[in-house]
DNA sequence: GAGTGTATAAAACGACCGTTTTAAATAGAG
DNA sequence: CTCTATTTAAAACGGTCGTTTTATACACTC
């Protein structure tokens, strides 16, 4: 029983790493298993599947990530309409912070990992973690866009969907492709990013871009 | 002979569609030569192998639009020389229209092919592509940095590369994402954006994050 | 302490991949 | 027309993948 959990977690912790690292499809179960000490055939005793292995992998971060953030958001909104004042785009944007770093509790680098597992969901497997993120947590996602609309009342709504998944794509590149670019950084300009910096980096030019004024009605 | 070119020309025709769709790892030869109607072996007879048939197909459309985003970065730095007013982010980043439009001479939709197979190209093999295009069209790509740059005095080097990779992170998750994206738009807005709006709604957003103020000096 | 259900171990399965080999067809030159 | 070199066709090779099967070891209940 004791050490039936400790696969049961060795697999997982192992995975995600490694799906972090280099994506889900490019990670073989026997790379997993072989890094983990632990036996091929465990992974699907224990998950049924690949795919199912990948779902608890990112499950275990949804789970902590979208309620952290609902809360965020709901008392940013309670907090502006006891002001009597409006949030700005940077105000709700701002939200993705803290919950991002609770993930510290499931994992020292957790906020990390989950971007970057964020990315490679988004990139192999279209289609499937969207549907699943807006199942389980699709609440929080539309209070999130709703939020911006507010803090944005000039732009449509169109405008906004796309400007939203630009800027989703942003953090997703800058996450995957993160590691290279740090390198090309550091050589070019001596200068050395740190993967937390990356988000902070981010923000403000998310924020510009969404708030920018509509050319097009 | 003159069937010999045809064969060569239905696989690489077939080849980038099919990449362009589903991705380079994605996409067999299998598929391809079953798709284009010729033999499975003809892949390695012509190209060499799978990985010298993604060179070729990305080379058939760089070879076309680097020249042209050369000429057109150059136009814009002499006609901003004899006006005597710098040019604005806007500006460097709308040279990137013209010679996209010039891929439909390579193929009629070949702007949208060729954004996707940039978007998979960097999400797959990371570094290969950013190497190849370096080395043949380096002098491009640093004209372009230093022309943000220039139209950007204020910001720092660092911020800026950043920057620039979010937005083309913005720009790849766009296209490759892109079809998943309009069909949502379309059901949630009933407002179709065609794929080549996207561009025209991406500039905009990215232009504005460009040149935000920098937070940190 | 025997029995039962769960967890681990090792091997094999079937499918697909890129590539290579072998053989047949085809075209152009002498 | 014949010979030769190039192009196509078909089959096989070696490898990796996710998954399944078979058999063994373990822990806990009664």
């Amino acid at each position: 029983m004791a050490k039936a959990l400790r696969t049961k977690d060795k697999i997982i912790v192992t995975a995600e790493m490694l799906f972090a690292e280099h994506g889900f499809e490019q990670t073989s179960l026997r790379q997993i298993t072989s890094e983990a000490n632990v036996n091929l055939a465990s992974v699907n005793y224990h998950f049924g599947s690949k795919k199912a292995l990948i779902q608890a992998v990112m499950a275990r971060y949804q789970s902590v990530f979208m309620p952290a953030l609902a809360a965020q958001l709901q008392e940013l909104a309670q907090r502006s309409e006891r002001a009597g004042v409006s949030y700005r785009t940077a105000d709700v944007l701002a939200c993705v912070n803290a919950p991002l770093f609770a993930l510290k509790q499931v994992r020292v680098d957790g906020p990390v990992i989950y971007l970057r597992l964020l990315g490679y969901a988004y990139s192999e497997i279209q289609g499937h973690l969207r549907r699943f993120t807006m199942t389980h947590y699709g609440d929080v996602v539309h209070q999130f866009f709703a939020m911006i609309q507010t803090a944005n009342p000039n732009l449509c709504a169109n405008t906004l969907f796309w400007r939203l998944h630009f800027s989703l794509g942003a953090m997703l590149f800058a996450q995957v492709s993160g590691q290279a670019l740090r390198e090309i950084a550091a050589s070019d300009f001596g200068e050395d990013t740190h993967a937390e910096e990356t988000l902070a980096k981010l923000l403000p030019f998310v924020a510009a871009g969404i708030a920018a004024s509509d050319p097009q009605p």
